[in-house]
DNA sequence: TATGAATGAGCCTTCATTCAT
DNA sequence: GATGAATGAAGGCTCATTCAT
């Protein structure tokens, strides 16, 4: 929002920019409204307006719009697996590892709702948008990497069973997008829904039926 | 599967039903392509052609492509929710009842997976289209009591902790949400999703860590 | 020039038009405007308006600028093919049939100009956009062969020699060439260059020197 | 060949001596380019990059794209009429001088076709640049001038009947603008048209009529 | 002299929608 | 009901050109 430069709105370099910061905005700009309106509803003219630019400007750092989205998956991927990693760093044990990339998806979701927002949605865009596909998939087998590491560390740990390998990794997965795509609107619900999950995977989200 | 309108030779029959049968074919047909696609990317033009008639004969039907749009999320949710009644029918208890829902959801995505997909990626096109907010939130809002309910209902059956029901609710939102967005493409997954819920319900999904 | 319907300029299907009309009235704006502008210059909203219409309803028509152009092409090629050969239908001889072929080349430069230009600077228009080339190369070819047949015509009746074919043949094409691109801006400047190369073919361009 | 431009570290060297270089490095570049693809589809940065320079230091050389349009074609035109008046210096009577400038032209076309390919297509884009006319229309005027002299000095040594100059300056025209525009792709296709060409001015193109 | 960042104009094309038939 | 012809708005992208450095 107070991302928007002084529209400078003259011909010529424009004085004293830094073309590293204009190419960190513009991703930063283009990753809410992809996340906010998806690939197809966001116009160039949207994402360089809010940049301080023009849209032909945005040629200059991105070969087109497709680069410019594949661009903010992997920025935003990297940055998203490094604060998991981070997240991870000094705990052990799968069900800890899992709670602790919860609380971390928490805090992120509060500080920069776009970075999960985007992710929620990259889903979609790239479901619609086959030519996609081949660019982001390297950075989603990263991400798919990170959690089978999580969960084979677990198995480690004990407290994971071998043959429920498959099954643990499934519910990662299912959650987190429930998570990231259908509970990140507010805070609140956000916090319930990682209560939630912690909860079932405690073992104790309802009562104990008796096993007959 | 035959998705061209039958030509309209049976004599007798009151040209009211053929015109109700292309309304029908319209809204399948549009199921199936916003599913696949998205609001933005699918086409007047597409949706005609795969219904048998042309872009011009969609308005007899639907006086615009967000009406169109609506009323197939109008229909689908309807579809959807008549088969979750219908499974819950005779059970009781609220994980016997939630686990038909999976199981339900999961027959389904067999039958006519456009059905889930189709709710699978609305929420993300609602979301970037602010004018479908009011015509989609009563349909959603039913969808919503009907959890509630389920989970209104544990409370009474007792295996839900009447302190726990925001809780439970967001589990099951979660969950369906996840399973429906991000698990959906093949049986396999799906199934495997489900498998994962259901002993997370259970509390047996990984080992009971020693309660201290 | 007199082209351009009553601009109706309001929505829908306008009263009373026919559809092979406009396309008709589209393929002669086209080649008017190829030819004096060439394929980039000239813009779609430049034919569409000389044609009645907008840019988009020329996509009723053509499905791209490209495809435009090269039924353009197809069109001119076939009608001037068509004039030659009425022109050469009752005439024997090389000499008498590549004379004949000059004269209507003469009167169609006179009735319709835009059919030489269009032919004199599609040469460069293809050599300039490779895509083209493909396209146009049937009819390129049909117009190659009747000339290639006026010459065996010749060989045939004895004014050209069996061991000068390729040459004769190189000397129709060059002079045909010169004259349609370089000669046709004006009425007299054609004529002119016209019986300069009847005077060349008849051998007495200049006076014949003594050979030594 | 090498086009990119030599690094300046000949010592002592007056930088303007490099600068000249530079410009004529754009002008010999340019005319390849230009006469490839012509001037709407020759985008400056083509020109820079092939000469190593960026599109911004063009202007350093020409204050547009137009007026180096128009520096290659005086460049251009003025190297070829330099080599057609060397070609004719010692040669007497028209015929001999028209053979004389079409071997030249043959030879030219071998050493460097950008040459002959961009004055042939120039007139397309003259003739498509009304800015152009008055450009180029000097250059021009001395090419005319040129071939009026070459006619002249015939009508004086008597091969060129006085009555017939405006006849035979035409056939001048015509055949040479045909030579460069159409027959200037392959060394052998160029070789036989010039061969044609010499054959009819010989009058022995094809068999002489018997005159009724 | 040269570069890199930026602009503004314009192009081709697509698409939802309208209207006469 | 249905179609075909047309429109207007908009979108992605390219390009000559400008200006600060």
């Amino acid at each position: 929002m107070s991302r928007v430069k002084k529209s400078s709105s003259r011909l010529g370099r424009p004085p004293a920019t830094d073309s590293a910061d204009t190419r960190r905005t513009i991703l930063d700009v283009a990753r809410a409204a992809f996340a906010d309106r998806g690939f197809e509803v966001t116009t160039n003219r949207e994402i360089a307006t809010e940049a301080g630019i023009t849209p032909a400007a945005l040629y200059h750092y991105f070969p087109s719009k497709l680069d410019l989205f594949v661009a903010v998956h992997h920025d935003t991927q990297e940055r998203v697996l490094a604060r998991f990693n981070q997240a991870i760093n000094d705990v052990s044990g799968f069900v800890p590892r899992f709670e602790a990339i919860l609380d971390e998806s928490h805090r992120m979701n509060n500080e920069d709702p776009s970075l999960a927002r985007f992710l929620g949605s990259v889903r979609v865009d790239v479901a619609r948008h086959p030519e996609f596909e081949m660019a982001v998939q390297v950075d989603q087998a990263a991400m798919d990497t990170f959690f089978r590491s999580i969960v084979d560390h677990g198995v480690e740990t004990g407290d994971v069973d071998r043959s429920r390998r498959a099954l643990v990794l499934s519910f990662v997965a299912t959650t987190l997008t429930g998570l990231t795509t259908g509970q990140s609107a507010s805070d609140r619900q956000h916090a319930l829904a990682v209560e939630a999950i912690k909860a079932a995977v405690r073992g104790d989200l309802v009562a104990r039926l008796p096993q007959v």
